[in-house]
RNA sequence: GCCGAUGUAGCUCAGCUGGCCAGAGCAGCUGAUUUGUAAUCAGCGGGUCGGGGGUUCGAAUCCCUCCAUCGGCUCCA
């Protein structure tokens, strides 16, 4: 192992302190006595050999470091394992130097950006100069990293100083480097040597490379340089590494399965929405079977709504210009969004709208309202109209034209946990209904160190802080609190569901507005005799269809509840001797509230039940000479098979039933 | 909007480095068949090779440009 560094920079290993004994007390509860000196990989041997060949990582009082590190004082320590977040983002993190470290082999001239851990894997943004790298370099790539790992070059920590980071990089041409060190203090710099890959970086990481042993590099894109759309665009490289090859297959195996779920794929396979070039980029249209869906989702929430107190109204799709200057949204994002509709006269403006809510303080204004009144709550399905950046476009889940399942609470103070309350419920019934049984709630807070961004009295921000607080726990919702991710109007509530193949999606959300009563200047007569100023709540329960619609598909990869599937069976007939039948067994299903279809090709029943397994209709009913003489339908389930021969009543009692259980 | 990739029949795709009138499967149409739990057989029709421009004797293939899609970035009231 060489040294780039003068002696005293070098090492940082602290010498130890013969015979002090320390005490090391572990998550269990348990306090082990150590020799001063002592890493958390001695700990871990200590413990099992097991745990010794599994840890990755330590924390060390909280504080996440690498197995070698020395500990000379009394402490609390984690051991982290690959099964552990915090394993996972070092084994990641050291991958990310693993692959610079091959790439700067392969090519000498590449000048390193930054490269984390994520989620799932890591990236490293690299600046490749003139070279365009494509997916055909990733073998290249993989095959050099896993020859380094092989080899089993370490990472070793350094501390150095500001001026010989500076110096280090700066001779090498590492712009980007060098600027990162910049904005660093001194004496908190620290480097990471794994062969003649030398990284600025503040670990903790692998002792070495040698437990990387699946490696896959997924996709490479740009990236401006610190996310800033004016710097430079590096070549952002995605990969993904595993202590066990089979861990990879299975993260690939899901990868596919994911494919197959895509709701672009899905909703054209399934007919239920297209786009179309001439409509326009990111305008959806809704074909039968989709509008069918969606209007069962619609239906079963406005059902929910009036249930809860909620009035359904209708607003237009364009509003005066003025509207919106008063809302602010005009002046907010009127340059970026769609233009200005202007009429025959002069002057006349109007604005294709962003959002419900002026349409909706219209409503509100029309009378004046005592806070017996309240709260009002009025809900629409309102189409909205968004311009957004044709890149930023995707599926049904970003686009320019979609329906909010909007709804706006107008109500009092002293009323607003209350109605969170309430919108809470909306929303676990529908996810317990449409079973998404993984989800937790984002509480968004405003920067108490940055109030005077944010409209409205800390009064009043503070109570509804304090409500939506108080609301999430009183619903046992499992929540995660970020601090000044508050709009600047009120702060909110997010629901983020997982998938049944645990990928996270933003749906609902409940938002307090302090900032339209004051614009549109609200109000209403307390019992004081005094006018007061409302509170607003907007919440979408799905979000908007599309989006909903679009996670919904790939949540239940387009096998759809009962309840919602567009066609709930189809009827094939063996010939055409049997059209009649089929015809009966139909308008009898009809008069029990069952929705299919007949199968009339000319075609064998084999194939038809083929194409009817593949367009994933839950039921198909077989009929023949037998059925007809019986009066019968055979019954075969999507994806189950034959569950024999019954009749028609009892058909549709059963699927009935089978509904009734998904909507209890 | 930015970087990169892609764009061939309704769908899924083949057409290598420019040279027989651009192909296949599925879907469609016509006919035969009257069919029992995941593809019956035969015949036929269908393409401005994303649009436009250029290079060339010759372009789906090379170049430019525009559009759309995909992967990201930035953005998301």
């Amino acid at each position: 192992m060489f040294y780039l560094f003068s002696e005293k920079v070098v090492s940082l290993q602290i010498e130890k302190m013969e015979n002090t004994m320390i005490n090391i007390s572990l998550p269990d509860g348990s306090v082990k006595q150590f020799e001063a000196g002592v890493t958390p990989f001695d700990v871990a041997k200590n413990i099992s050999d097991g745990l010794a060949r599994a840890v990755v990582s330590a924390s060390v009082n909280g504080q996440t470091v690498e197995l070698n590190r020395t500990i000379n004082e009394d402490c609390s320590l984690r051991l982290f394992t690959w099964n552990d977040l915090e394993g996972k983002q070092t084994f990641w993190h050291s991958s990310a130097h693993l692959m610079a470290a091959a790439i700067l082999e392969l090519y000498p001239n590449a000048k390193f950006g930054i490269g984390p851990a994520i989620e799932n894997g890591f990236y490293y943004d690299i600046d490749f100069g003139d070279k365009v790298l494509s997916s055909e370099d990733f073998p290249k790539i993989e095959a050099k990293m896993q020859e380094i790992a092989k080899a089993g070059v370490g990472l070793v920590r350094k501390e150095v100083s500001k001026a010989e980071a500076l110096k280090f990089f700066a001779d090498k041409g590492e712009v980007y480097k060098t600027e990162l060190i910049e904005e660093l203090e001194d004496g908190t710099i620290t480097f990471y040597e794994s062969g003649k890959f030398i990284d600025l970086c503040k670990g903790p990481h692998l002792v070495d490379f040698s437990s990387i042993k699946a490696i896959k590099i997924l996709s490479l894109a740009g990236a401006y340089w610190r996310g800033d759309e004016k710097r430079k665009q590096l070549t952002r490289l995605y990969a993904i590494t595993f202590p066990k090859k089979k861990e990879l297959d299975e993260y690939l195996a899901l990868l596919e399965e994911a494919k197959k779920r895509d709701h672009r794929k899905l909703g054209k396979e399934l007919e239920l929405f297209a786009f179309s070039q001439s409509v326009g980029q990111g305008l959806p249209l809704w074909l039968p079977k989709g509008t069918e869906l969606r209007q069962r989702l619609e239906n079963f929430l406005k059902k929910v709504q009036k249930d809860y107190g909620y009035q359904q109204v209708m607003t237009p799709h364009i509003g005066d210009v003025h509207l919106y200057k008063t809302s602010g949204h005009y002046q907010k994002y009127g340059q970026d969004s769609f233009r200005t509709i202007t009429t025959p006269f002069e002057g006349e403006e109007y604005l294709l709208k962003p959002m419900n809510c002026p349409h909706h303080v219209e409503i509100y204004k029309l009378k004046p309202h005592s806070y017996k009144d309240l709260p009002l709550r009025l809900a629409e399905f309102g189409t909205v109209y968004r311009y957004e950046q044709s890149g930023e476009l995707h599926g049904l889940t970003r686009v320019r034209s979609f329906t909010q399942d909007d709804a706006h609470i107008f109500c009092t103070p002293e009323q607003l946990k209350d109605e969170f309350c309430k919108v809470i419920d909306i929303v676990l019934y529908i996810f317990k209904t449409l079973k998404f049984e993984n989800f937790t709630a984002q509480i968004s807070l405003r920067d108490p160190n940055n109030t005077e961004k944010y409209i409205g009295s800390d009064e009043v921000w503070e109570k509804a802080e304090r409500a939506i607080i108080e609301a999430s726990a009183e619903r046992g919702l499992k929540t995660v609190t970020e601090v000044g991710e508050a709009a600047f109007y009120g702060p909110k509530l997010d629901f983020m569901v997982k998938d049944a193949i645990g990928r996270k999606w933003q749906l609902g959300t409940i938002q307090v507005d302090y900032n339209l009563p004051e614009r549109f200047e609200l109000e209403y007569t307390g019992a004081d005799n005094q006018k007061h100023r409302p509170i607003m709540i907007h919440r979408a329960p799905f979000g908007s269809m599309e989006r909903f619609v679009a996670v919904l598909i790939e949540h239940t990869a387009g096998i759809f509840p009962l309840w919602l599937t567009p066609e709930q069976f189809i009827i094939l007939p063996i010939s055409e001797k049997y059209e009649e039948y089929a015809k009966k067994v139909l308008s009898l299903l009809a008069r029990f509230d069952l929705r299919g279809s007949i199968d009339e090709r000319n075609e064998k029943t084999g194939k038809k039940i083929r194409d009817a397994e593949m367009a994933k209709i839950p039921f198909m009913l077989i009929v023949g000479e037998k059925e007809e003489a019986e009066g019968t339908v055979s019954v075969r389930r999507h994806k189950e098979g034959d569950l024999g021969t019954m009749s028609i009543e009892e058909f549709a009692q059963r699927v009935n039933a089978l509904v009734e259980e998904e909507l209890k």
